[in-house]
DNA sequence: GTAGAGAAACCTACCATCCGGTAGCTTATG
DNA sequence: CATAAGCTACCGGATGGTAGGTTTCTCTAC
């Protein structure tokens, strides 16, 4: 039965294309069920494989994990990270971070970034390269509102707690926001960014939202 | 070899008083780990019986899950909701809240707070449960912005969109703090609650924040 | 064009291991 | 002796992973 469609379809599948495919199909479920809670059988039958027919184009399930993992990563180094290194002014840049990453779980599913946080399943050294990757994104921030405290602009509070603290603001969205909600997305990003930028600094200036927010307009 | 040991210790175990220390041991470990990656077979080991001489004592997995929810939430109830109910101030109520969750977060060690996340885990009824008094907190709080905001003290944002933002901050706690860590407790606890409270509030009045400091001091 | 070799794709059947949970026996207590 | 406590030994099922075979595609040789 899957024969008769195989034969049509496989020719335009190249081998990595596949292996991409069950990626896409995998990090699906994982992101839904969890890690642990994911079976290679759940994965292969979603996938139209056998668990073993899979096994013909990846290495093992914590493999799968990390390369999701590091897919995920590189969506934040391209879509948040990228776009604001080139911009000078501290509040601005912050502003364009959490606009740029919140929005990024709000049109993606944020799901992935549930699954970011099961680094325990991975073998030592693939858990310290994602860590590292993090930890990187996380001086990013960091080092930003140093920025704004030497300018006078951040509240009284240590900058750690506060970069902390915001990431929880943000990584917390892919755990109540729905697309399908009640209030408005782009609503809910404005209101959101409102807050995060509100929190860390004394006096945000209205400019600096007002170009960022333009910024973003696609 | 655990005979002479338990032969002396059993007499003062009262059946309910031997639950109760495995329901505690399931907890520390089931945080550590997730409930998915604890076995029965671990936490047996830990708390010094067989996988099948625990079960004389509990009902099974999930409901140890359950119960150490409960244990949780009525900590919540206990220890956040309740000492906050009086306080007639929105403002202060609001302060007072998020000042004694983190609080409770960093002392009791919030393992537990990441442990609540996997709701998935429960049966239809319990997960019912859980869910409803995770809930009734949620709208205390969303309560509380609500009346900030006819009083024109909240931001012009979305009190569902702050509500939801206030927990992650609150909830990312258990996934950062660390006892043993460079920063003093009282200083996150301190920059933590001004980075909440100032996230939601317009200009938040520094009367307030120094009465909740001098209730909350022991 | 086609026969055939070799490789790639993919499946069936199975492995050892672990899971939560239980039956039934033995031991200790009172 | 009765009851509770706690053990050994096991259950059925699911897990990640593999060995080895079968089908299908592709490329070459004539």
């Amino acid at each position: 039965m899957p024969r008769q469609a195989k034969a049509k379809v496989t020719p335009i599948w190249r081998k990595e294309a596949r292996a991409d495919h069950i990626y896409r199909v995998a990090a699906e479920i994982m992101c839904r069920k969890g890690y642990e809670a994911t079976s290679m059988n759940d994965i292969a039958e979603a996938v139209g494989l056998t668990k073993a027919g899979m096994y013909h184009y990846i290495q093992g399930k914590e493999h799968l994990l990390f390369q999701i993992m590091s897919f995920a990563m590189d969506m934040v180094d391209e879509n948040v990270i990228a776009p604001t290194r080139e911009v000078a002014d501290p509040e601005e840049r912050l502003r364009a971070l959490v606009q740029h990453h919140a929005g990024r779980i709000m049109e993606v599913g944020g799901q992935v970034t549930m699954l970011l946080e099961e680094t325990w399943a991975l073998t030592p050294a693939h858990r310290r390269i994602i860590r590292g990757r993090k930890r990187e994104y996380f001086e990013i921030v960091r080092e930003t509102l140093r920025q704004l405290a030497s300018a006078g602009k951040l509240r009284a509070v240590d900058p750690t707690v506060a970069t902390f603290s915001l990431f929880g603001m943000i990584n917390w969205i892919s755990r109540w926001y729905r697309r399908d909600g009640k209030i408005q997305k782009d609503v809910v990003l404005k209101d959101f960014t409102e807050l995060a930028v509100c929190s860390v600094l004394k006096t945000p200036s209205l400019s600096g939202a007002r170009k960022v927010r333009a910024l973003s307009t696609r």
